[in-house]
DNA sequence: GAGTGGTCTAGACCACCCC
DNA sequence: GGGTGGTCTAGACCACTCA
């Protein structure tokens, strides 16, 4: 009995999925109440039936304009070993990316963002927020956080192309080695939700990377909000030890034991 | 304006916060109805604002049961670039974990299956399926396919305590060299979401896992679903290349390349 | 200002768990 | 069988976008 259950979003999907394939890319569906009328159902449950067929990235919503088919989405695959930022990962692979709603703050460290770079609290930061989309639309929203003597005012006005990383890299100092980096899911608050194109709740998968020098310094950690679908991120997970040790911060250690080796 | 959006699940969350920090852990809230109404809300409202706190996992809502505040989890946590089992794992920092939902089923290769495997359709296949659970909760669901004939009836019956990667390690032939380890995001369809005792949809991190021997057969993929806030998987990112190289499997290329060198 | 999706209400019935 | 969370309805108002 537990195959068939009579819950209306259920089969309310086969016909929404007529309706789609029905539309061409790019075009709009039909208004929720009229859709909701047209399949027989109450909108609350047509909304929820479009919640799966949003969330595999075939539809898209926009308040006070309309639901519209999408095409299929161009993939940003990567392995994760390599540090690169996203950029240079869709240049490699001759996508075409974009920056937007670049947004550049000055703040002060508070105990947690004190604690994360490995500096008192009360230091002067700087926050580098962004957006990177394709051709179609956003699919990473990327924050990087930052002591504030990193990065001079000049160097923002004149060789800052949206990648803190990137930035870094091209100027060589300070030297950075590696990205001890966290993955996490999230739900997507409002306001991420909001700059991404998505609903609130929707999952995003997280990158937390704290960014550290030759030195073992931190000089930088971020969050990146990617958008399920549009990222191909692999990792190689070897049975060999791989040696990682950083002396200069003891607290930071890999807890990686051998469990085999040939 | 942007600041003070009148949403009532909004408002409402402060509110149900106090209601669920006055609530010892293990006990029960209120029912859905009676604190709706104590919060002066409607229903679809009280769940609206409930969900931030169950994906938080705060709280826990079962079907005919009632909603319980939940203790501050233990955490899984783990660097990536080693391939070990989550029980292995959980034995590592401690943590008492227990197999639940055992599900080994045989079946034959669809075109997909076998592509995985890199071995004809229509060959015969192994597929287990299980969930981990802590003390508390369930906490990840964990599917291996992989030909029938690298693990003998005998040996599920007798040495089999769960995870096929043990299995393979514990009698070393054939040899695991590494696994290569896809990270998505996807939300939690219906059966899942059951046996996970999550909501569907709920964001959920899935690794999609391919395992290779030393000659570069594959010998097993699966996919591992993992519960918000239990794990923590960390990975390094280098600026220097990390080589992996595997002459027998032409298809199977990082394509990692040296940003920077010291 | 017209039209869209986002949220909210009040009430109802259903599926599930447990006594 | 009683009580719980899961789903659904019909209608309403709000926030947003765009002509």
């Amino acid at each position: 009995m537990a195959e068939e259950k009579n819950h209306a979003y259920l089969n309310l999907r086969g016909r929404l999925s007529n309706v789609i394939n029905a539309t061409k890319a790019g075009e709009k569906l039909p208004t929720e109440p009229l859709l909701a009328k047209q399949l027989g159902v109450s909108r609350a449950t047509l909304r929820e039936a479009m919640r799966f067929f949003e969330s595999k990235g075939l539809i898209r919503r926009r308040q006070g304009v309309g639901t519209f088919v999408v095409g299929i989405p161009q993939i940003l695959e990567s392995g994760l070993e390599v540090l690169e930022s996203i950029e240079t990962i869709a240049e490699r692979i001759g996508l075409q990316v974009s920056m937007d709603a670049l947004k550049i703050e000055r703040l002060i460290a508070d105990e947690e963002k004190a604690a994360n770079l490995h500096i008192p609290a009360g230091e002067p930061l700087l926050q580098v927020a962004r957006v990177i989309r394709t051709r179609s639309r956003p699919v990473a929203y990327l924050v990087d956080i930052l002591p504030a003597n990193i990065i001079s005012d000049k160097e923002l006005d004149t060789s800052f192309e949206g990648s803190v990383l990137d930035l870094l890299l091209k100027r060589g100092d300070p030297e950075i080695a590696y990205s001890k980096t966290e993955i996490q899911v999230a739900g997507a608050a409002s306001d991420i939700a909001r700059v991404m194109e998505i609903q609130r709740g929707d999952g995003l998968l997280v990158f937390i990377g704290t960014l550290f020098d030759v030195t073992g310094r931190v000089i930088d950690y971020s969050f990146s909000y990617f958008l399920p679908g549009y990222f191909k991120f692999n990792v190689l997970r070897s049975v060999r030890q791989v040696q990682f040790v950083d002396a200069e911060n003891p607290d930071f250690k890999e807890d990686q034991k051998v469990i085999q080796s040939s």
